[in-house]
DNA sequence: ATAAGGCCCTGACCGC
DNA sequence: TGCGGTCAGGGCCTTA
């Protein structure tokens, strides 16, 4: 899925392929993928604008056009960019056709993610807490966030609000590295353990941009991949995200799947206790 | 304010 | 081979 490392790599890579590249002609197969404005208006204020500028903040991905307006995109769980020419792949919600006779597909076989075309994007993002890389998201900010919390760490770095950008594969990577039981209620770490979690967080996040981001195809839906189709690399470097019953990296006990805040959580019952 | 559960979606997977 | 049931999961919403 879609998490900070695998936007930032979408961002990057976008840059020099659809800087400068001006939106031609606008289909939209699903209509329900557009969050604002109404689907109705979104191809007609597309169409012109060009391409000049590209960020992120969290999970959203932000593509600034000439106008000064931002296409803002959420990927959710299974949505891509695909920059291609050709046919669209199945499960395609939107084209833009580039001058340059290119197209830019967004595809989402589960329709989770969004689009929003917006002359300010501050309100999308209204609610995210701290960028992980943000000079402001220190060790002492991260356990203000915890202090007092009885939900379990995991449900907590799930939470956007207390830190932008950590999914679930990036949540049980980091407290692999920093050795924390991901069932932990978030109050009850002590302050080394939040500046190891601290430390962690930035070192996966680091790890995953540097491959590229992590791409979960071989078993299950392809669910990200670079905006040439290329797949991300981190995967190869997980310690226990779908590891279930195979051996920790660092002490051959097998890994542990359970199920917190709704989602899959992978452990090592060893390393973190 | 916090925590927990449901909802949206559909391909993959499992058991029969 | 075919079929029905279950699962995954980010963000938002409702409920307690």
């Amino acid at each position: 899925m879609p998490e900070l490392p695998e936007v930032e790599t979408y961002v990057r890579e976008l840059a020099p392929l659809l800087g400068g590249r001006q939106v031609t002609q606008v289909q939209l197969l699903w209509p329900g993928v557009i969050a604002a404005p109404a689907a109705s208006t979104f191809a007609a204020q597309l169409v012109g604008q060009r391409f000049v500028h590209f960020s992120r903040r969290g999970k959203y991905m932000l593509l600034g056009l000439a106008s000064s307006w931002t296409l803002v995109v959420h990927l959710r769980m299974t949505g891509r960019l695909l920059l291609q020419n050709g046919s669209p792949p199945s499960h395609t919600h939107l084209i833009l056709q580039l001058e340059n006779g290119q197209q830019l597909f967004y595809q989402d076989a589960r329709k989770f993610g969004r689009l929003w075309l917006v002359a300010d994007p501050a309100p999308v993002l209204a609610k995210l807490g701290p960028e992980p890389f943000d000079p402001l998201f220190t060790p002492q900010a991260l356990a203000a966030t915890l202090a007092g919390r009885q939900a379990s760490i995991k449900a907590l770095l799930l939470d956007q609000r207390l830190v932008a950008g950590v999914g679930n594969i990036y949540a049980d990577e980091a407290l692999f590295r920093a050795a924390i039981h991901p069932a932990r209620a978030g109050g009850t770490l002590l302050p080394a353990e939040v500046d190891l979690l601290h430390s962690a967080i930035l070192q996966v996040l680091n790890e995953g941009i540097a491959s590229a981001g992590s791409s979960l195809g071989t078993s299950g839906l392809q669910n990200y991949s670079r905006p040439g189709g290329a797949p991300g690399g981190f995967q190869e470097q997980f310690n226990v995200f779908r590891r279930t019953g195979a051996p920790c990296r660092h002490c051959d006990t097998p890994i542990q799947r359970l199920l917190l805040a709704q989602r899959s959580t992978h452990f090592c019952p060893r390393c973190q206790r």
